[in-house]
DNA sequence: TTTGATGCAAATGTTTTGCATTGCA
DNA sequence: TGCAATGCAAAACATTTGCATCAAA
């Protein structure tokens, strides 16, 4: 079991080794969908896992985001989404018809934003760049 | 006055002209902010203008922002904001201390958006793109 | 007049918070 | 043991919707 990995990670975040904790973890790391939002988290703790409150769930994610373990995105369904933050930073390819998010990184786009914030006068902290359209998927297509 | 042309703009959109359009065209027009959420509007309509309902309030910035008199944005407030659509797609530079939102245009990174979408198989429909950092004034550089 | 627009209040969906209890370290 | 973490329910927001009323065309 990856537990003990869990719980060095979390020490070394300064955080408790807690049930709730390990848990989320383990549910980013054993999770097919990359992103997930809080009440994905929730039906997963509910459905396999033990039991979490949706609270707790709110406050683990934005913790693990706080100290790196996760980032999170405001794609513009409202909710907010999380994903394991596995160092290479990237933006999101959102597919308009089923949802499914495609991560890309683009050193030209990085170095030109960088410029265009140079030349505004802004110190540049951090960006999102989300694209969206329709995937290559015949259904997706169609829906346009 | 501009309520005629006012009045051109929505019949133009196929919508009927009624005061609380009106207003919010106005509150548009005459702001110093060009980005405002429903909540920014709302108040302006209490302070200056007529009296018009939050909830109409939304359902005039949605409509505005379908037929395209308006343009939506999210930035990571959890609030939408929406601008007059003046035509020229841009994306925004927003600064985290003092909240200052600069627009700008950059046609090499939409090309090359263009090109990500393409050799992902995505059909392109929109993208957001914002840039967020700490704009030149002195208290905000100095919040880091 | 007829259909669409509005106001109000209630409902929704997401996220946060207060507080008593629990459990790591 | 002590302080941080949790669960639960209530609160806080942002936004939407039902429905009766009103007004533009």
């Amino acid at each position: 079991m990856d537990m003990d990995k869990y719980a060095v990670l979390l020490k070394t975040k300064g955080l408790k080794v807690t049930s709730p904790r390990v848990t989320v973890l383990d549910i980013f790391n054993q999770s097919q969908a990359r992103h997930l939002s809080a009440e994905d988290v929730y039906k997963k703790v509910l459905e396999h896992e033990g039991d979490i409150g949706l609270a707790t769930v709110y406050r683990v994610l934005t913790q693990f985001a706080e100290v790196g373990i996760l980032v999170a995105t405001n794609f513009e369904t409202g909710k907010t989404t999380f994903e394991l933050n596995e160092g290479g930073h990237h933006d999101h390819l959102v597919c308009l018809s089923c949802g499914s998010v495609v991560e890309f990184h683009d050193p030209d786009v990085e170095a030109r934003q960088e410029e265009i914030a140079k030349k505004h006068g802004f110190k540049l902290i951090n960006h999102s760049m989300s694209l969206y359209g329709l995937c290559s998927k015949p259904q997706c297509r169609e829906s346009a």
